[in-house]
DNA sequence: TATATATTTTGACAATCGTCCAATAAAAAT
DNA sequence: ATTTTTATTGGACGATTGTCAAAATATATA
């Protein structure tokens, strides 16, 4: 399933005409096993300090593979990017179509927040940092502004669902809505990472207030 | 003035024991034409790339004079991060506080905003690269803390202010506010940065349209 | 002016970086 | 079983990194 996420580009120049049958993707399913050691280095020190080395050291080979699967290291993390999408867009889906009350919605979004942050908070701040980046270097822009509208696009999921359970509408643009969520979460993450316990409450407790104004 | 932003720490321990008298404070203004220097670098190209010899070079002395002025890297850079904090936080107090009308407090905040954004593009990626930063880096979220606390605090008076106007109180807590207008700036400004040149007015237009459902 | 101190330059260092390549191993094809 | 193709290794390269220290220069003190 997750294959698809990842293109073939590689193939096209440089890459070893592979023969067009039988493990037809195997180059790929190799190609997204680097890729997620590259999530994972990067999660951990973060983009200014990974390095194709750390990036073999966290998978099971050696560091001239990388330069089998992929033409140069720009491309390995434009692929990781690429892949990581498909990690975070469906996050809240099952809660949005299940919930049948407000209450129930707002419990369980707010649940499954807490529960990502504590979880998954080197992802998070993987994600801050290539968007920063996004804001230096040119390749990283497509990938990283198509991740974004996705996420305002399931935010805009939930709260949508949130009003009409409440037979409203959304007070605010999709893109506010977003920007508000996003915002809010950068703060509350970099308070959780720096070890503050009462974090994730106080986010949970500040969109609890916030929602029903919104929404 | 600008000298009290930098701390003296580096006289403590191996910094070289000045004469406590005349150019007292020669030293620390070197340090800001170097923290300067580091800015206009980081701005450029990026945490990710900046290294010391790019820093020199933006300077106009040589690579080794950064070991007399910082200790290390980290403290030029928290040097510099200091130094920045000052340049941003008062840009708005001054239509803030001459404006007589909604109408012309949103006009002068909104037009701000734009050159602002059209003017230092560069700056302001700065900002949110060194965010991302403080994310894997201890020694950058005090700083960082700070001056996010600071912005808010500017937005808050834009938009309480802007209430007030109206004989109203804002409808969202400060960190809210704060969270929507730096979640839009950041999307606006890649799209800037892109090139996108209706980025700019959508931006106002989307605040124009937001500003009177929150304040 | 002579001496001492403060500042700056320059070159070197060990480490690490992305990249590439010859070799080797594994797998597939014949 | 043999050949051909695919996959992987590990070392080498030139460039760049942060750091440091000796030498050279500038500035202040006597």
């Amino acid at each position: 399933m997750t294959e698809q996420l990842l293109e073939r580009k590689s193939r096209e120049e440089g890459a070893p005409k592979r023969g067009a049958r039988p493990p037809i993707d195997k180059f790929n399913a190799r190609r997204i096993e680097l890729a997620e050691a590259a999530l994972e280095t990067l999660a951990e020190i973060g983009y200014a300090r990974t390095s194709l080395r750390e990036i073999a050291q966290k998978s099971e080979f050696s560091h001239g593979v990388l330069h089998y699967y992929f033409s140069d290291k720009f491309d390995l993390i434009c692929c990781s990017v690429r892949y990581y999408k498909g990690k975070c867009v469906t996050r809240y889906d099952q809660i949005t179509s299940t919930a049948r009350s407000r209450e129930e919605l707002l419990d369980g979004f707010l649940s499954k927040l807490g529960e990502t942050m504590r979880s998954e908070a080197r992802m998070h701040r993987l994600w801050y940092d290539l968007r920063a980046q996004a804001l230096f270097e040119t390749a990283f822009r497509d990938d990283v502004t198509a991740i974004d509208k996705s996420l305002e696009d399931m935010v805009w999921r939930v709260v949508s669902r949130f009003s009409e359970l409440g037979g409203k509408t959304p007070a605010m643009s999709p893109e506010s809505l977003y920007a508000v969520f996003d915002g809010l979460f950068q703060k509350y993450l970099l308070r959780h990472l720096s070890g503050d316990a009462q974090a994730i409450p106080d986010l949970q407790a500040e969109l609890r207030r916030l929602l029903p104004m919104i929404g």
